[in-house]
DNA sequence: GCTTCCTGAGATAGCGCTGTCTTTCGCGGC
DNA sequence: GCCGCGAAAGACAGCGCTATCTCAGGAAGC
């Protein structure tokens, strides 16, 4: 049998003219099961070709105003929705964000990523949410798997990432931003507060309050958590008269009932602490309750502070001191700095420091 | 200037034979800017053709086991990723999978997402987020976006669809399954529990406590919310010497301060209340800590009934009775249903009840 | 009045895959 | 030994868009 020899089109045949749907004869594959329309009816509809059709709803400027307007009306009335698939082939890039968080059930990172979403959302961007776990190995294959998707921009939490990661995102010329820790490396766009920093204020706290003899309790350290602590370390290595914090650290994952398992372990071990600085709130909120039924004073035995004041740390009984992060305010400032790059700005900005605020309880 | 007619290839031209990308001699577009290798790359370096190479990274099964490792192992060598995006567009259907919640602050969708996410991305899907904020008109609007993804399958909460919704996706053919409520309808996939029936088992315990004046507190009403008011109506209403229970209902979202308020409220005008249930935990927390302060002895004056059963519910003083939801086993139970309509098991199934936990504790 | 420039609209050719049909090849039966 | 059959691999075309080039036609300049 000869091959087929596919029919050659005539030079500049109108779209209108050729029949309804592009392909040319051959029945092969069921014209079309979705009921979606596609551009080229709607082009049709609208009495334009397919390319203006296409200008017109991305609001190229090049179109006639009147024409764009005919294409905008018929493609409400069709309800038509662009096949994003076939936008992202031709144009290789979606409009997709990869965000990539280590953690979905922790609040702290829910908050973010809903102001991220509220950002993205109305610009017509796609929200790629990746849950890497902590771990930098699955971060990279998540940002090896969401490249694929040819994003036009990704949010990473913090700047450990491997060495892979960093030379994939590189050469992907995508735009990046990091969120929640402060780069200092110019042309590295970053968002967040000073961890260390944040450390550093509780340690000055709690030693404006008479304590002398205090504590770190963390879980699951992430390298944001061990800034807090290093920072706390840094100020009382300043001070005479006081030693060196008791360091806690533990490997599972934090919750309001570890933290009182931390708490009462910490305390019959050392029993003249009369500080803690637990790594996030969950922890101090869970040391509280267990003072609480253990009839611990607090803050007379011992003071509490604890990491990012979640709604409940001010309803408490004692409040909780804690420190207030920017956590909404990181996502959208990242968000909105990612947009900006999108959009060709790529002025090397300085980190943006959304700064903390340590909001004094009863709890210290 | 004349038209390029395209060389015809030889007959069973190998592909290794060929030039090297598929692209034939037309300079147009920089050949592919994005460093990743193409399929037909792989494939010639695999020494097969792109479409056997494609067999095999999908596990179709008419591929000779050796010319499949060959594949993977190129594959693996290059860290080839398939182009989502063209695969949609040539297939018709992505590999994604679209969620709907209408709310990403609430602890509890997380919980059910988190879920979601660990049962479907093990299988190579992308889970979409959507957040319709507790609204049917803007969950057709995500609906109607996610659509032209050619999801796989679709996750919605709660059974309260705009009718055009629901023709949007008998229309798609997609796989729908429904969280969180019972469908009683037949050939609708819903996996949950029963709201009605967990507020009419909160109305039974209180009884059972002696407590004779109730009141439900809600705030921001959703469907659920709002079924667990009747089902606990209904039961009082079967009770002789209880009268209808006081209905205190406000449109804000939720928080503790709010149940702090609300609390404060309800006592003031309803001094002879004896028993309160909340819609959710975070009101009747922020009941209880208001209590707390304000010497307002609970159970003894009034008892406090949650729903959800948040983690810090059981870690207060005094420890907060709240109905355990099956969030997290929703999620994944829904998620494991939609996976087996995808997969072509359409068997019509009952909903599938997970049931429900009054975890009794010293509030009532 | 003619040329040049510019603007806006259309023609063309893919983007990187996969559905479908076709071909090839090895094997068993008569 | 020849034919038919089934399984495995390949050819072909095209999914629905958009980047790029081309072209028509009006404005501006000499």
């Amino acid at each position: 049998m000869p091959l087929s020899v596919p029919a050659i089109k005539r030079k500049n045949a109108p779209m209108s003219q050729r029949s309804s749907s592009g392909s040319s004869g051959n029945p092969s594959r069921g014209s079309r099961a979705s009921g979606r329309p596609t551009l080229a009816e709607l082009a049709q509809i609208a009495g334009v070709s397919p390319i203006t059709a296409s200008r017109a709803l991305r609001g190229v400027a090049s179109v006639d105003p009147d024409l764009a307007k005919r294409v905008r009306e018929a493609a409400a009335a069709l309800n038509y929705v662009a096949n994003p698939a076939a936008r992202t082939l031709a144009s290789a890039h979606s409009d997709a964000v990869a965000v990539l968080i280590p953690s979905l059930s922790n609040l702290l990172f829910i908050d973010t990523l809903e102001a991220i979403h509220d950002v993205l959302m109305p610009r017509g961007l796609e929200v790629l949410i990746g849950n890497f776990h902590y771990s930098p190995e699955e971060e990279e294959k998540l940002v090896r798997n969401y490249l694929a998707y040819q994003p036009r921009g990704i949010l990473l939490t913090g700047l450990e990432q491997t060495p892979a990661t960093r030379s994939l995102l590189k050469a992907s010329g995508i735009p990046v931003v990091y969120m929640m820790e402060l780069s200092r490396e110019m042309g590295v766009h970053s968002v967040g507060f000073s961890q260390e920093e944040s450390g550093a204020a509780v340690a000055r706290h709690l030693l404006a309050r008479g304590r002398r003899h205090l504590a770190y309790v963390a879980a699951q350290l992430d390298p944001r958590a061990l800034e807090r602590g290093l920072g706390f370390q840094r100020v009382l290595a300043g001070e005479r008269e006081v030693r060196p914090p008791v360091w806690l650290s533990v490997p599972e994952p934090s919750s309001v009932a570890l933290g009182g398992e931390l708490f009462v372990r910490l305390l019959e071990a050392y029993p003249d602490i009369d500080g803690i600085f637990f790594c996030n709130d969950d922890l101090a909120q869970g040391a509280i309750f267990e003072a609480t039924r253990r009839q611990v004073p607090i803050p007379g035995r011992v003071a509490v502070v604890g990491f990012n004041d979640l709604p409940l740390s001010a309803h408490m009984a004692p409040r909780l001191t804690s420190i207030r992060t920017p956590r909404a305010k990181v996502g959208e400032a990242a968000a909105r700095r990612l947009v900006a790059l999108m959009e060709g700005d790529c002025r090397a900005e300085p980190a943006i420091d959304l700064g903390f605020e340590l909001v004094e309880r009863e709890s210290s």
